[in-house]
DNA sequence: ATCTTTTCTGCGGGATCCCGCAAGGTCCCG
DNA sequence: CGGGACCTTGCGGGATCCCGCAGAAAAGAT
């Protein structure tokens, strides 16, 4: 058995190397990847099935390579230890998560017994292991109380973009209309809603921009799911019939 | 001669502090403080006038401790050592140090010696000491070409707190025209100009939303620029006569 | 099958944004 | 002092955004 690790902090790297030596002596074989993309070529050519990776890596970023290693290999083992549980990492991840997958979610913060304990039980108990802090954000996340609609999501993206209403409705295939009435949705969800009427007169904001900075802040959006969303966005394009 | 770590990582922290231990015979105490707040208060109260530490803290961001310190006791001495070279975090740094103040700035990916190097240059030769990928980053970002005045950079900011012309012209004492004066010089540096004319029909942005994303990208601004932004508001506003 | 709830859609209008045009300002240089 | 570079401001207008209103379509529920 051998295990992949994809960490560009070097320091962690050897401390995740330590900690897999000591938690799983079945484990004949450590490699190394210092970002998302060699990673990926490393886990393609030793055929490894288990792999413990950071998020947010300069080069590649975590998800993405996840992304493509379960598309080759949907059985690979993936424990994901992050530094934060950013509730876009969260969705980002569970949104790749191939069927049945077993997979973990541990947060860098987490007491080395913890960190172990998660290595056991993805790699030799098959089961799957989310730390309780992301655990949580996950609930929220999901539950009906500040629970955000993959549609919300959507355009939330969508406008951090930069699309105007009417790119958006386009992509979508929506009416424009239509694209309004969930950004407005999102306006109330995100808590920027302006009630009419009444002139706050100042502090007012630009309900598009604004409710992109509260996502931000909340964390809901962050650099790696902005990349993410941009590659996306200009794969679209290229595809499109450029009129 | 005592020096202080702020630094969130526990491993970061043991590594720095052997560093320390390593580079400076002199020193006599090693102070280690998991967060800016904390930082704040050890310094204050130990008057140390050593200080390395860690930019992107979850609590209290680097630059805003930073920034504290330096205001009670300017001759403080403070070694950044960050993941990241983000334009925002470089800015945010140049924009607190005080005059003459001596200081350095290194990437974690620095080499071993390196920072060492760093050590003794700062708190024994009191000499700065710029990473050179940040000193690049700092040149490009204050040469002519593709740098940003100080008066882009700010409306930046406001439109990525989500503000509109006219509470950006409140703030900052400006008419309405004059901010979208500089919103068109901002559209342009940034890439995101339209020709008008051309219609250019899909692939059509919202050059608002699209300059934010563009600088997201770019690392002009990030989640902590943007925090220190969004408190800063907010103490303005609580000044304002909210009528 | 009928009723309810949700979502999609067009219309219309007020607010905002984006920006060309042109009339002052300020500051510096010769 | 005149000229040039730059910034600021007002005006005007077309494009976009934000959203109430109400009918149509779709998805569930009883």
């Amino acid at each position: 058995m051998k295990v992949l690790i994809i960490e560009d902090d070097p320091l962690h790297r050897s401390y995740l190397s330590e900690a897999i030596r000591a938690a799983l002596p079945e484990c004949d074989g450590v490699l190394e990847a210092e970002n998302g993309g060699a990673g990926e070529r490393l886990a393609r050519d030793c055929k490894s099935a288990h792999i413990v990776m950071d998020l947010q890596m300069s080069v590649r970023n975590g998800i993405e390579a996840a992304r493509t290693i379960w598309k080759e290999r949907p059985e690979t083992r993936i424990l994901f230890w992050s530094n934060y549980s950013d509730e876009a990492y969260v969705r980002g991840v569970s949104r790749i998560v191939p069927v049945g997958a077993v997979y973990g979610y541990v947060l860098k913060s987490a007491s080395d017994d913890r960190l172990k304990l998660a290595l056991r039980s993805i790699f030799i108990e098959s089961q799957c292991v989310i730390d309780r802090e992301v655990r949580g954000m996950q609930q929220r996340s999901l539950g009906t109380i500040n629970g955000f609609t993959e549609a919300e999501y959507e355009i939330l993206v969508d406008i951090a973009l930069g699309l105007t209403d009417r790119a958006i409705a386009h992509r979508r295939n929506l009416s424009v209309r239509s694209v309004q009435n969930r950004l407005q949705q999102l306006y109330i969800k995100l808590g920027v809603y302006q009630p009419l009427g009444g002139q706050s007169d100042e502090g007012r904001f630009n309900l598009r921009a604004r409710a992109i900075a509260v996502a931000l802040l909340r964390k809901l959006l962050n650099h790696s799911a902005l990349e993410r969303a941009e590659a996306d966005l200009s794969a679209w394009l290229a595809r499109q019939p450029h009129n």
